[in-house]
DNA sequence: AGGCGTTTGTGAACGCTTGCACAAACTCAC
DNA sequence: GTGAGTTTGTGCAAGCGTTCACAAACGCCT
């Protein structure tokens, strides 16, 4: 508590951007940067990677792991500045602006997203909406008016978009996606059950609510089957119930 | 198309429920059946590995050894037949049957999900909608009443439900899943921002969309900083414009 | 000042995942 | 029946990610 006599950013003046993060790493950032939040408000100065690791879900090992590849920014002894952390983690992901981000589709699902307040909490304003309805054209939803995809070009330009979010039904987000491709959007968050394809230089991360059940699916599958054995984990500590899963195979 | 010759399930027969299926497979499938349903749908018969490969959005090295994991169910110089595969891999999720989903928070997001039709259409039924807050309990939802979560324990054995859906804020989370475990919950799919700690022998999985935006942003932001050095990508078909970034550190 | 307990950062081993490359197996044409 | 062309299934090697275990570094107490 007596060390960090620097404003908020120490050691973070490099303007090196990290090209060869590993992708798991980068994946879990943001999953620290929100418990390291939730630390600061608790009000902890610092925390041990023990302490965050608990806080994020993770083993401690690969908490130290991630956050060596940012460089060190930990303490021996003591753990880790939780200030000085956010700043460093905020900066690695490009949080330090807050990004505008396009929504296209204001049907069931992206009419929730355009309202949901864990975007704009967490570095991001939502700047646009568009949808290809005419019905729709003109909605104000959240103090924002749904635009006519045909002016995607226009408009993410004047608002400086670089990420957009698709949440149409399939059989239109590649026909999406590519428009915005051409108007010079490079990252894609698709809802759309289905695969985009794009060109080299632009990311697409995927959210498909189906298929995250359908994992789950699987391993209750397996768990059932396991009802008809004699427990193999050594302490009977699991909850077995009666097999509900029928296994009907032939019709 | 002259060979599967037994009605819809072959070799399929066997109760065994693939322990060892490596996870990374297991969270492919749900992507290869989309796309098996996309080509039954558009009439193919068979399918080639290059052919699924491609729709599904995977190299076909990783297809082929993903499905030799289920066993041997295409044909050297043919393909895979279309329908023979889809029961093959809904088999091995546990799809067979239709099974009942709780749904646990219907505020902005949980009130979207509730009415997502792309639940229903691949495999799930949404059994049961559940809120703390008073005012919502009554309120119909897509055909469905929403239930005092005090009711969770008599609805959930009433439905024979295993999995949930927690769409509720972050203070909430926690809470719902311990009630829904002491239900008899086992898979639960967490869309709040927190981290859900569970007994052994319940899944959880983890969908947050400010989470997958900050792994966008980090790539937006080391892609904009690539626009101050030369191309090292050979041919010079990425798009650059100038750095939106500015990158103000110092405060 | 010095020793002690604590915690970070990291080398090394391990396991999982991917991708290549090719033999085995099948269809089709003649 | 035979040969040519096609496609699956898989051994193998390389790469990536995770975990262990420990030395180096730090604060604190005496």
């Amino acid at each position: 508590m007596s060390q960090q006599r620097n404003g908020q950013a120490a050691g973070v003046s490099d303007g090196a951007v990290f090209p060869d993060l590993p992708e798991a790493t980068v994946a879990r950032l943001p999953e620290y940067l929100r418990a390291l939040h939730n630390l600061a408000e608790t009000g902890f100065d610092t925390v041990s990677s023990e302490g965050l690791a608990a806080a994020a879900g993770v083993n401690s090992a690969k908490l130290r792991k991630d956050l060596s590849h940012l460089g060190s920014y930990g303490t021996r002894g003591v753990g880790y500045d939780v200030a000085l952390l956010i700043a460093q983690i905020e900066h690695v992901l490009g949080l330090t602006q807050r990004r505008a981000v396009a929504l296209v589709g204001v049907g069931n699902l992206g009419h929730a997203l355009a309202g949901y307040a864990g975007f704009s909490s967490r570095g991001f304003r939502i700047a646009a909406l568009f949808d290809a309805d005419p019905g729709r054209i003109g909605e104000r939803i959240n103090g924002l008016v749904v635009h006519d995809i045909a002016r995607l070009p226009e408009v993410v330009a004047a608002e400086a978009i670089s990420i957009a979010v698709i949440a149409t039904p399939a059989h239109a987000a590649q026909s999406v996606a590519d428009r915005l491709v051409a108007a010079g959007v490079t990252s894609i968050l698709n809802f759309a059950p289905c695969v985009l394809s794009v060109p080299d230089g632009v990311d697409v991360r995927k959210v498909d609510l189906a298929i995250e059940l359908q994992i789950l699916s699987f391993h209750e599958h397996r768990k059932s089957a396991l009802t008809t054995l004699p427990s193999p984990t050594g302490d009977g500590s699991m909850k077995i119930r009666p097999t509900l899963d029928g296994e009907a195979l032939a019709t």
